[in-house]
DNA sequence: TAGATTGTTAATCGATTAACAATC
DNA sequence: TAGATTGTTAATCGATTAACAATC
């Protein structure tokens, strides 16, 4: 059992844990070694205690009067979301938004690697997209077995996103980062995880019409 | 004073209207006339109290026992989040998720145009991407003030991020829909509305760690 | 030492969930 | 009518914010 599968950290926190690693990525280039959490919440414009609350979620533990060493907690942040460890990871879908995410560097430093992706479109077949070679997704299933992928990136259509999903589950598929704005119906075993550009762009409009608060 | 502007929505509930609105379409072009709390919220695997209580913050009103009207509610959720009136906005940084960004159909359905991208890659200028002209960046200023924009999607590279931000301030953009992982400064009257890919990748790399619930 | 910062417990706030009368 | 669904008020839950002793 590892440190991440008997914790329950709220969302909340793993959401913001990526910004916080950048802050301090950022201050140990500049070779500052130790951080507090006011450092953290002032260059980010949010509240101290919630920084220092969400660190204690961490291995990491800082002297009063000084912080968090910045090593221990860059270690400590990564462990919890995953970021030291490397996953192979399929994408399905490599029209304009799924290749902008195969060109994307962010997640293959992150351990996120792209081994291949799959697409319907003929033309493509044997292409490659930022390194990244576009097969057939007649092979998607043969590719999974083969090379025991756990992970899929779902950047497909609304209308194939449920077909695409099931075979992704039937071919041993653990967890899908979904791009479409589509509820996939998966067995418990299997991670969904939503993005919804919509959502963002709703919430930008209405605070617009508001005004600036 | 517009319906939004006094009213209080709850971001949570912003953030499911668009979910609910594609539900109710579909409906709506299969010809249904009524749909319910419970309807929407089986379709979406969520509770239908949470809709219930959504949708009673849109001007539509229910019947017992027969629902919303669909038409009434489609009107009603578009007309809090904006979707039912239409603005101009720019682009800038024409890379590979501006470009994506710019080739999404779902931007213009919604009402959010798309007049001109601005890049710094001289040798982008005069191409099109979409349908949408990249320009030189040098032409920001010159862009907005005379066609009056108030809109901007950025999508340049982090260590650029402020600096156009404060160009595009003083230029007069009254909101800005942020993809770098950057913290902006900006004047209160300016909106920043932020997307960060990165917290979506954390919450699911953790969830994986942690098996299906 | 003095005082800034941590770690943690308590108070507040807001969203979700529950309950239920009103109603078509 | 009977009963499903709305609209709304109350209860619960969880996250944020406040408070403060411990500590380096």
């Amino acid at each position: 059992m590892t440190d991440s599968s008997d914790k329950k950290y709220p969302v909340p926190t793993i959401r913001r844990l990526p910004s916080y690693l950048r802050v301090i990525k950022a201050l140990d280039f500049e070779g500052r070694e130790f951080v507090s959490a006011t450092d953290i919440a002032n260059e980010l414009g949010i509240d101290s205690i919630k920084v220092r609350k969400d660190l204690a979620y961490t291995e990491a533990t800082g002297k009063p009067r000084v912080g968090y060493r910045i090593t221990e907690l860059m270690h400590g942040i990564r462990s919890i979301i995953g970021w030291d460890r490397n996953s192979e990871a399929i994408l399905v879908g490599a029209g304009c938004l799924g290749s902008a995410l195969l060109g994307f560097p962010g997640f293959s430093k992150r351990g996120l690697n792209f081994v291949a992706a799959f697409d319907a479109d003929r033309e493509k077949y044997g292409t490659y997209v930022h390194e990244c070679e576009i097969k057939p997704i007649e092979e998607l299933e043969k590719f999974i077995t083969e090379r025991l992928i756990e992970i899929a990136v779902l950047t497909v259509p609304s209308f194939a996103a449920q077909q695409v999903t099931d075979r992704l589950v039937n071919a041993g598929i653990k967890g899908i980062w979904n791009f479409s704005p589509v509820r996939l119906k998966v067995p418990p075993s299997v991670v969904v995880q939503s993005e919804n550009l919509m959502s963002g762009l709703a919430v930008f409009m209405v605070r617009m019409a508001r005004g600036a608060e």
